[in-house]
RNA sequence: GCCGAAGUAGCUCAGGGGUAGAGCAACGCAUUCGUAAUGCGUAGGUCGUGGGUUCGAUUCCCACCUUCGGCUCCA
């Protein structure tokens, strides 16, 4: 990621940008006047601010040094220095840098600026060579800036945190200081408060909050405890979406959580991702035999992750290519089969595809789960509900000719529309991945990839929403199409990809047999339009800052009594909600209505029935909606009909 | 996995070498109230876990676990 941008990419920065790169260079000078032996590696403006990367080993920046740099920023924005553009020849240009002089304040004696040396080199031959002065400042840097120091001064610092000097861990540890800045004060003080507003939707402690979810120590991190709050919405969404499966065609499965190795060699899945996997299963009498026999670990490992020369064959002969090398063959008396917690579903439905001879009239056929996965993600990585360990795909299988693939795709394309839509979800992107014509990481034919790429590429141009095509993204099985969803705070998840794959049914040599009566190659599609239930309800949460519309909400209904004197009513009323199917509870505490209201407020409860003396005469209800606030007295089979109808069409 | 920070009551957090404190939540009593907090009281903690230093550790030191922010990674 810290590759130089090149002089074209950089003239394409926008003034914001601009500006906050011009920023990244006032706050090393801040930090110089500081801390003058601070070593500056690298500083760009990134999507909501810049950052720049520097070693000083006398001091470790903290939090509390922010203020202090950021009044030196001020100071500095306040002596308005011009950003000057100075080009220099190479020999210059190192010469500055030896002596410290780049990055620096002034010559820096037995402190050669070693970062901006290796950055000189790492110039192509022949390209032009710049710096940019400000004040006593000079740093080595192609641009663009701004024109003086005084535009800075609109300026925070947020983050410190540690990073690699390229990204690379053995060039030793820098600190990294992260700040943001904008043109007007005003559009600085708007940033600070979405901020404060991404934390309040942060799923994480909407989570907490509202009970949907728990992660437990002791279960293991990175594994979701649905609890019954979320797992309510959970079930909402997938009846839903199993109801929209239907309409389309597909054909649910169940499959069991784990599977034999020998199944993962097939598909090329082991020990490929080893890394990324939990470990194998072994069977204790294995495991003894093992033991008996006098195995090392490294032993028991190695005939873990060996096949028999038959499947070896097997697999070489399909794909036509000595993709299993002969290294990893031992005797059969010597492998060591386990099972493995599935880290996909396709291998299972494949071989649900395949237990049966497979007609070309029956395609395409569509096989759907609830899949559950386990990976290992590194610890570092997980997060909440969008980073996890074990998680369920809203998974599908797509086996059709290579003709249908098209349709296919477009179909799955318009569940993603549907579902999103009826969500409210719809600032999204589509992202289209074609292979990279020079290399060789993607296989198979290329008049194939040409056809799948196209259907991909038109499928995502009728979704009516913006898509960029990347090549070199592809799978290296096929084209794939990623859907990024916008939040209402601006930030992007990626979720939910379709993928055409030819490798896989190579690999289990699938087959359906043609109008032609001879066995023909189907295509697989993968997709889990949402990824994951666990991320898509994350990301659902903060979409909805945890107020559910109705259909989807926990509690739909809260009965707050007024006093002990409805609540022979309020009971009455409950009784209605629980025929119609309505999730409710009843408040008949001994609090005040006000005090009721709050807390069901606080609950993101979507509907209140204020049931007083009043209401009770009359056989009605006060409603108050969370959002819309008070909606006035309606009689209470009326908003029971309009609020069945309302979950019944799934209306936000 | 790497770097940094943090972990004290269910939640949010204060404190600090002499075995802990607030607000909210919970529970009890009183109050029966009309659209975002009624009052009083009670209970609740091996101060993340395990070692070490010490007469004594929640506080200091070490290791580990977990979380957070980054880095790297994501079939």
């Amino acid at each position: 990621m810290n590759e130089r941008k090149t002089l074209e990419e950089r003239a394409q920065m926008t003034d914001l940008e601009r500006l906050r790169h011009s920023c990244a260079h006032v706050m090393a000078t801040a930090i110089l006047r500081l801390w003058p032996n601070a070593q500056f590696a690298y500083g760009p403006p990134v999507e909501n601010g810049f950052y720049y990367d520097f070693d000083l080993k006398e001091h470790r920046i903290t939090p509390d040094d922010f203020e202090k740099i950021e009044a030196e920023m001020r100071k500095i924005a306040k002596e308005n220095q011009r950003f000057e553009r100075i080009v220099i020849s190479r020999e210059e240009a190192r010469a500055m840098a030896e002596s410290g002089r780049l990055g620096g304040l002034a010559d820096r004696p037995g402190n050669p600026s070693r970062f901006k040396i290796d950055l000189i080199d790492k110039i192509p031959e022949g390209e032009e060579i710049s710096c940019f002065k400000n004040g006593e400042f000079i740093d080595l840097c192609a641009g663009p800036h701004v024109g003086y120091t005084s535009k800075c001064k609109n300026v925070k610092l947020m983050a410190v945190s540690a990073s690699f000097y390229m990204g690379d861990e053995s060039k030793g540890q820098l600190q990294r200081v992260y700040g943001t800045a904008f043109e007007s004060k005003e559009e600085l003080a708007q940033h600070l408060v979405q901020l404060e507003e991404a934390k309040k939707r942060d799923h994480r402690r909407l989570g907490k909050e509202l009970k949907l979810f728990h992660i437990d120590e002791d279960v293991g991190q990175g594994l979701i405890l649905w609890t019954p709050n979320g797992a309510v919405i959970r079930h909402e969404l997938q009846t839903f979406i199993s109801e929209e499966l239907r309409k389309q065609g597909y054909n649910q499965v169940f499959t069991p959580h784990i599977g034999k190795l020998a199944l993962y060699k097939t598909s090329g899945h082991f020990p490929y991702y080893k890394e990324s996997q939990f470990g194998a299963i072994v069977e204790n009498e294995a495991m003894q035999a093992c033991a008996d026999a006098g195995c090392t670990c490294a032993e028991i490992m190695q005939r873990l992750d060996a096949l028999s020369g038959k499947l070896r064959q097997q697999i070489n002969d399909r794909v036509g290519s000595e993709v299993i090398p002969e290294s990893r063959v031992l005797p059969d008396d010597k492998l060591l089969d386990g099972f493995m917690l599935k880290p996909m579903n396709c291998p299972h439905h494949i071989k649900i595809f395949d237990s049966q001879p497979r007609s070309y009239r029956d395609l395409p056929v569509r096989l759907a789960e609830f899949g559950t996965v386990y990976r290992w993600e590194q610890s570092g990585e997980l997060n909440g509900m969008t980073r996890v360990r074990g998680f369920t795909q809203d998974d599908a299988h797509l086996f059709c000719t290579e003709d249908q693939v098209a349709a296919e795709v477009l179909g799955c394309l318009s569940l993603v529309k549907v579902v999103l839509n009826t969500l409210g979800m719809n600032d999204y992107r589509v992202r289209v991945g074609l292979r990279d014509l020079d290399s060789s990481k993607f296989t198979g034919d290329p008049e194939k990839w040409d056809k799948a790429e196209d259907a991909c590429r038109q499928a995502a141009a009728t979704l009516g929403v913006p898509f960029t095509e990347e090549p070199g993204e592809a799978a290296f099985y096929g084209p794939k199409i990623d859907f990024v969803i916008k939040d209402v705070i601006g930030r992007e998840w990626q979720l939910g990809t379709v993928q055409v794959d030819y490798v896989l049914p190579v690999r289990f040599d699938l087959s359906y047999v043609g109008p032609d009566n001879r066995p023909h190659r189907p295509v697989m599609i993968h997709r889990a339009p949402f990824g994951s239930m666990e991320r898509f309800c994350g990301v659902l949460i903060e979409h909805f800052a945890g107020h559910f519309p109705a259909w989807l909400a926990p509690e739909q209904v809260r009965i707050l009594t007024v006093s002990e004197k409805s609540e022979v009513f309020a009971r009455d009323i409950a009784a209605q909600l629980q025929a119609a199917g309505i999730r409710y509870t009843l408040n008949a505490d001994a609090d005040k209505i006000g005090a009721k209201i709050r807390n069901a407020q606080l609950d993101k409860i979507p509907y209140m029935l204020v049931l007083g003396e009043k209401e009770a005469a009359s056989g009605a209800v006060a409603v108050r909606h969370s959002k819309r606030g008070d909606l006035g007295v309606t009689p209470a089979a009326e908003f029971i009909a309009n609020l069945v109808a309302e979950v019944k069409e799934r209306r936000l």
